[in-house]
DNA sequence: AATTGTACCACTTATATAGATGGTACAATA
DNA sequence: TATTGTACCATCTATATAAGTGGTACAATT
């Protein structure tokens, strides 16, 4: 039911996600419907165990699916409605907005793309860079 | 007046636009006075003058420096004012901001650094991510 | 003619990290 | 006891890109 293409530059995880909603979507699974164990899936398809754990991570967190522990994995009951409301979406809209008032302000992306490796790496202040890409000037 | 450390980590470029603030902020370089030319600059310090012509024009869009085209750079009449303001502090707390919204809202730091990612560099919608590194599992 | 800042072209090197893999271990369960 | 999801340890490869180098060329000036 589920295949996936390990030559395909697609992120496997990903591969698994598209094809977990879209058999939700197209009704193969049900809400309720329980999913394959995350060590079956991965033996089934060949690849490791933590990137179907990856997939499903996600996948929760994005209320297509939900885990019950010992019990399984299950489709969610309001999967139907969570298939296009994942966090990727809104978060093209809000950082491309975010930006836009970047660039408007006169960063460089080269900054930006600096600050926000600090930021997320918790450094409190890039001590070692002012940059532009040099082929910026 | 200006010397640089090859062998530091932090970025030729960045060492000059320290050191010339340095100078302008200590006096050595007052508003109005002509810097030494981009490659006379680089002649002097042994660098490349794509290096200096970097760091002049990145202190001239901070409004440190003014480039008068053919007759050279001088240091701009609000300079003191403008050592501070420097386009990186801005963004280090905006975006220090915004990142804190995305995490609030359940996206994981690699999620947004591909986001990211695919903003800046104007792919209009990612197809090939949703990720989180694996071990944050 | 020489110098100014600037704008392209291309290239190398080093670093960050995304993706994937592998193993071990745990509590809760049937 | 076997299985569930989950957590933490680690390593490898490929890609992106920041930083720097090098060359050429241009208009505007003195």
């Amino acid at each position: 039911m589920i295949t996936i293409d390990l030559d395909s530059p697609e992120p496997l995880f990903n591969q698994l996600m598209t094809q977990i909603k879209l058999a939700v979507q197209q009704k193969n699974l049900l809400p309720g419907d329980a999913l394959p164990s995350i060590r079956q899936l991965a033996t089934d398809l060949d690849i490791n165990a933590k990137t179907v754990a990856k997939a499903y991570r996600l996948l929760e967190r994005d209320c297509v699916i939900e885990s019950k522990g010992y019990r399984g994995s299950f489709v969610h009951s309001e999967a139907l409605n969570n298939l296009d409301a994942d966090i990727k979406k809104w978060l093209n809209e809000v950082i491309a907005q975010d930006v836009s008032r970047y660039r408007e302000a006169g960063a460089t992306d080269s900054e930006i793309r600096i600050v926000f490796q600090d930021v997320l790496s918790g450094n409190k202040q890039s001590i070692v860079s002012n940059d532009t890409k040099q082929t910026e000037e």
